[in-house]
RNA sequence: GCCCGAGUGAUGGAAUGGUAGACAUAGGGGACUUAAAAUCCCCAGGCAGUAAUGCCGUGCGAGUUCGAGUCUCGCCUCGGGCACCA
C-alpha cells in the first residue's frame, strides 16, 4: 500500500475501534438454521471470583478463540459461547461478611470478568451468555434432579459428612486441608452423620469406565485419572460364620490366590456389626471406646498413610471355610475403612500393613509362598510365586489361569461369590448452604417425600436476612418460615420444603447444552437443536480431570437414557491445557504477590501481542512460567506486519508463503499454537527482507487473523476490503509451491556428519552416492577404506558406512 | 507406595528414527543518531585452536540400528494425580 505518509501502529485506538464495530455488526453471532456444517467449541466456563483474571486464565480462552476464528473462516457455523459458573462458597462468604445478597457480588464479579475478557477481543456470541444462578437456568438443573429422583437415582441417606464445629457448617472434602482441618478457620473437622441427598453415580460406574475407550481424542492422562477415580476392582467375597454367634462376616479379596494365607479378620470401627459382636462380653467396653475414638477423627486425618495402626481384639473368632474351618481372631482396627469393600478384611502375612499389625499384637501368621528376602514375606500384590500350604493348590505356580481356577473352586464349594468393588461412591449431592440451587423436594407428614411438580419449577431461592449458617446443620433457608412452610402437591396438607441446596458441581454438569438453546422455557433443550449441535467438537480446559468431567459425563449419560440428548458422550475431543506460573516459577497468588494482570499487559503491548504471546509461550498442554519480556517478541512481529503495509508491495512471489499457510492451518487444528506462531514469524522475517506482493500480504493477514484479530482487521480494511477479515475465507496452500526445487542434505560417514550436498530435489540415488563420495572432505574419511554400504534417504541424508 | 507426564543452550522452547538447538527472549558486537530509545545487520551449545578444523554434547547407564533427543530395558530428578484399597 503506497500510503503518502506512514502511519504509526496505535494498538489502543485500533483495538477499541474494532471491538466496538464487531459487537455492533454482530459478526460473531451463531447462525440459526444454517446450511453450513457446525463447530461447537467450548471452554470450561469460569467461576467469576472476586480476584479477577490473571494472565494464566485467558490461555484456554484465547486458544478456543483462535480455533473458532479459523473454523469460521473455513466456512463453519461456529458456536463459541461463554458463561458463568456462579454458585459457590466464596460468594456466600462475601454475603455473610457484608450482609448483602450473594448475587450482588456475583454480578459485580461477572461484570469485571466480562470486561477483562472483552479487552482481549474474543469472538463470543454474547447473546448466548449463561449464568448458573439465573432462575431460568437453574430451573433446568432442578428438572434434571427430578428426573434422577423419578428413576430412583436420587435418594436420601444419612451419610457421615465433614463438619466444622466453629463455622457450624458442612464442608466438602475439597474444603478440608490434608491435615484434617477446616481451610477457613483451622479447626479440626469432625465426621457427623447427617441426612443428605445422594446421586447413584455408581449405577453408571461401569459405563463411565468402559466408554473411556470410546474417547480416543482425550489425553491418556485424563482417562487414566478417571479410571483410578472409578477404581473398579474385581475379586471375591467370602462369607464367614462367627463362632457361637448368629453373625456372618463378608470380606472382599482382590487377590484370591493368597486366600489360604489369611489368619485373622479386621473389621472397621464404624461397622454396624461391631456392637453385635461384643454385646454382653468382657471385650465390649474396650472395643466400643476404641471405636468411638476412631470415629471421632475425620476420614482425611485417618487416611493419612503414616497414621499408626491400632486395634482391639473383639474376643470372637470367625470360621475360615478356606482353611479347613480354622479359627480366625476378629479385631477392630483403625485401618479398616467402611468406604472400601465390605468394611471387613481377611488379613495375612503377605500384605505389609497386615503383617506389621499382626507382629505388633502377636497374631499368628502363615505364609503360602516362600520368602526370597529373609526379613519379610512376599507381597501378594506381586501375584507370583509357587503356592504351599494351600490345600489342593499347593505346589502350583500363581498364574492368571490358576487364579481363575481357584475362584471357581471357592465359589463351587459355596465359600463366597464373585464381586466387584468401586472406589467411586455415590455422589453426596446436598449442602447446608444458602448459595446453591434449592433441591426441588417437599416433605409432607402424610405423603413423606414428594417431588415438586415440574410445572412449579423453578423453586426460587428466597431472599434471606442472614446468610450465616444456623449451626443446626440446616441451611439458612430453614429459618425462612414463609418459604419452608408450603402445601403438599399430592394431598394438599401442610408440608415443608427441602432446605438443602445442590453442590457447586450441579450447574456445570449440563451447562453446555444450555448454550445451544439458551432461552428455552419449555424443555431442557429442543430435540432438533440438540441433534444439530451435539456433541461438542472441542472441549478445552484444565484442572478438572476427574470431578467435573465425570459428573458431566454421568449426567449426560442419564440424559441420553431418558431421551433428552442423542449422544452418549458430550465431549469426544478434550484438549487439556497447562498452567501458567509466575515469573518466579511459583503459582500466581496474592500470597506471593506475583500476579500479573492481563489488563496491564494489554495496555502496554496491546491485545494482539498479548494473544500471540499466550499462544507462543510454550506447548499448549505444558505448564510454563510467564515472562513479560517475551511480549517484546510478539509485539515486534505485529509491528513488522504493520510496517510491511507502509512500504511498497513487491511483485515477487514469496517462497515461504505456502509453507506458512500449511503449517499454520495444521498447527491450529492440532492445538500446536506455539509452532504456528513461530512459522508466522519465519515468514514475516522473510517478507521483511525480500518484500511481499499485495495478494500475498492479504493471505498473511488472513492466517494471522485468528491470533491477532484487531491489527489484521485494521490492515485488511485499509487495503480497501469492506467485509470483515474474520468473515473472509481461509486460504488454501498450493502443494506444488511447498516442495523446494533444491535441497541441502547431510552427508555422514559412519553416522557422523562430515559434509553436505545442495542438489536438485529429485536427484537419483546413484548420483547422490557419487556426489557424496566426491566431496574432498568425505574422501579424507573414506580413503583406503572398504565401503560396506551407502544409505541414501531421499531428501534427508547420505550415510557412507566404511570399515574400521 | 502406585499411576500418569516431563527432563534439550543463560531462558521459553523446535525437531515424520535421518544435518540437534528452528522461532523467541535475555546477552555480545556493529550501523544509524549530538545522545538515548526504537529500528536494522552480525555473533552466539561446551572444550581446544589465530584459523581450517577436531573432540564432546538432548538427566544417568546399557541396548537395538548404517544412524537415537526420538525406540527398548534399568536407574535418577522434578511436576501432577491417587493412596491405610483389603
Amino acid at each position: 500500500m503506497a500510503s503518502p505518509e506512514s502511519k504509526k501502529y496505535d494498538h489502543k485506538a485500533i483495538e477499541a475501534k474494532w471491538q466496538k464495530h464487531w459487537q455492533e455488526k454482530g459478526i460473531y453471532k451463531t447462525e440459526d438454521n444454517s446450511q453450513k456444517p457446525k463447530q461447537f467449541i467450548l471452554d470450561m466456563f469460569p467461576y467469576p471470583s472476586g480476584e479477577g483474571l490473571h494472565v494464566g486464565h485467558p490461555r484456554g480462552y484465547i486458544a478456543t478463540d483462535v480455533y473458532s476464528r479459523k473454523k469460521r473462516m473455513e466456512g463453519f457455523n461456529v458456536l463459541h459461547p461463554m458463561g458463568w459458573d456462579a454458585f459457590g462458597l466464596p460468594a456466600e462468604n462475601f454475603a455473610i461478611k457484608n450482609k448483602v445478597h450473594p448475587s450482588v457480588a456475583v454480578n459485580r464479579n461477572i461484570a469485571r470478568f466480562k470486561e477483562q475478557l472483552s479487552i482481549i477481543g474474543p469472538d463470543y456470541d454474547w447473546s448466548r451468555e449463561i449464568n448458573t444462578t439465573d432462575p431460568a437456568f437453574y430451573k433446568w438443573t432442578q428438572w434434571v434432579f427430578l428426573q434422577l429422583y423419578k428413576k430412583g437415582l436420587a435418594y436420601e441417606s444419612n451419610e457421615p459428612v465433614n463438619w466444622c464445629p466453629t463455622d457450624k457448617t458442612v464442608l466438602a472434602n475439597e474444603d478440608v486441608e490434608p491435615d484434617g482441618t477446616c481451610e477457613r478457620c483451622g479447626t479440626k473437622v469432625e465426621k457427623r452423620p447427617m441426612r443428605q441427598w445422594v446421586l447413584k453415580i455408581t449405577d453408571y460406574a461401569d459405563r463411565l469406565l468402559a466408554d473411556l475407550d470410546k474417547l480416543p481424542k482425550w489425553p491418556e492422562g485424563v482417562k487414566e485419572a478417571q479410571r483410578h477415580w472409578i477404581g473398579r476392582k474385581e475379586g471375591i467375597v467370602i462369607s464367614h460364620a462367627v463362632e457361637n454367634k448368629d453373625i456372618v462376616l463378608d470380606t472382599f479379596s482382590a487377590y484370591p490366590a493368597w486366600l489360604f494365607a489369611d489368619t485373622y479378620i479386621v473389621i472397621a470401627p464404624e461397622h454396624p456389626l461391631v456392637e453385635k459382636l461384643v454385646a454382653g462380653t468382657e471385650y465390649e467396653k474396650d472395643v466400643l471406646s476404641f471405636a468411638e475414638e476412631v470415629k471421632g477423627t475425620s476420614e482425611i486425618e485417618r487416611g493419612a498413610a503414616n497414621k499408626e495402626k491400632k486395634g482391639v481384639f473383639t474376643g470372637s473368632y470367625a470360621i475360615d471355610p478356606i482353611n479347613k474351618n480354622s479359627k480366625m481372631p476378629i479385631w477392630v482396627a483403625n485401618f479398616a475403612m467402611m468406604g472400601f469393600g465390605t468394611g471387613i478384611i481377611r488379613c495375612s502375612s503377605h500384605d505389609i500393613r497386615d503383617y506389621q499389625f499382626a507382629q505388633k499384637y502377636n497374631i499368628p501368621l502363615k505364609e503360602v509362598v516362600d520368602r526370597i528376602d529373609e526379613t519379610q514375606p512376599i507381597d501378594a500384590h506381586l501375584n507370583q510365586g509357587v503356592l504351599k500350604d494351600s490345600g489342593i493348590f499347593s505346589g502350583q505356580e500363581i498364574t492368571d489361569e490358576l487364579i481363575t481356577k481357584m475362584v471357581e473352586h471357592f465359589i463351587s464349594e459355596g465359600y463366597g461369590k464373585k464381586s466387584k468393588n468401586y472406589r467411586i461412591k455415590d455422589w453426596v449431592f446436598s449442602r447446608q448452604r444458602y448459595w446453591g440451587e434449592p433441591i426441588p423436594i417437599i416433605h409432607c407428614e402424610k405423603c413423606e417425600v414428594v417431588p415438586v411438580p415440574e410445572k412449579d419449577l423453578p423453586v426460587l431461592l428466597p431472599e434471606v436476612e442472614n446468610y450465616e449458617p444456623t449451626g443446626t446443620g440446616e441451611s439458612p433457608l430453614a429459618s425462612i418460615d414463609s418459604w419452608v412452610n408450603t402445601t403438599c402437591p399430592t394431598c394438599g396438607g401442610s408440608a415443608k420444603r427441602e432446605t438443602n441446596t445442590m453442590p457447586q458441581w450441579a450447574g456445570s454438569s449440563w451447562y453446555y447444552l444450555r448454550y445451544i438453546d439458551p432461552k428455552n422455557d419449555q424443555a431442557l433443550i429442543d430435540v432438533k437443536k440438540e441433534k444439530e449441535w451435539m456433541p461438542v467438537d472441542v472441549y478445552v480446559g484444565g484442572d478438572h480431570a476427574t470431578r467435573h468431567l465425570i459428573y458431566a459425563r454421568f449426567w449426560h449419560k442419564f440424559l441420553f437414557d431418558i431421551g433428552a440428548v442423542s449422544t452418549e458422550e458430550p465431549f469426544p475431543r478434550l484438549e487439556f491445557l497447562g498452567f501458567i506460573l509466575a515469573e518466579d516459577g511459583r503459582k500466581m497468588s496474592k500470597r506471593w504477590g506475583n500476579i500479573v494482570n492481563p489488563d496491564d499487559v494489554v495496555r502496554q503491548f496491546g491485545a494482539d501481542a498479548f494473544r500471540l504471546y499466550e499462544m507462543f509461550i510454550g506447548p499448549f498442554e505444558s505448564t510454563v512460567p510467564w515472562n513479560t519480556n517475551g511480549l517484546v517478541g510478539t509485539y515486534r512481529l505485529i509491528e513488522k506486519v504493520w510496517n510491511l503495509s507502509q512500504k511498497e508491495f513487491s511483485t515477487k512471489e514469496n517462497t515461504l508463503l505456502h509453507k506458512a499457510i500449511k503449517k499454520v492451518s495444521e498447527d491450529i487444528e492440532n492445538f500446536k499454537f506455539n509452532t504456528a506462531v513461530s512459522s508466522l514469524m519465519i515468514f514475516v522475517n522473510e517478507a521483511q527482507k525480500e518484500g511481499i506482493a499485495k495478494e500475498d500480504y492479504k493471505i498473511l493477514l488472513k492466517i494471522l487473523a485468528p491470533f491477532a484479530p484487531h491489527i489484521t482487521e485494521e490492515l485488511w480494511s485499509s487495503l480497501g476490503e469492506s467485509e470483515s477479515i474474520h468473515l473472509s475465507s481461509w486460504p488454501k496452500y498450493d502443494e506444488s509451491k511447498i516442495i523446494d526445487e533444491t535441497i541441502t542434505i547431510g552427508v555422514q560417514v559412519n553416522g557422523k556428519l562430515r559434509g553436505e550436498l545442495t542438489v536438485a530435489k529429485d536427484t537419483p540415488k546413484e548420483i547422490l552416492e557419487e556426489m557424496a563420495k566426491a566431496i574432498p572432505k568425505i574422501q579424507e574419511y573414506i580413503n583406503n577404506k572398504k565401503i560396506n554400504k551407502i544409505i541414501v534417504v531421499p531428501g534427508r541424508i547420505v550415510n557412507i558406512v566404511v570399515e574400521g
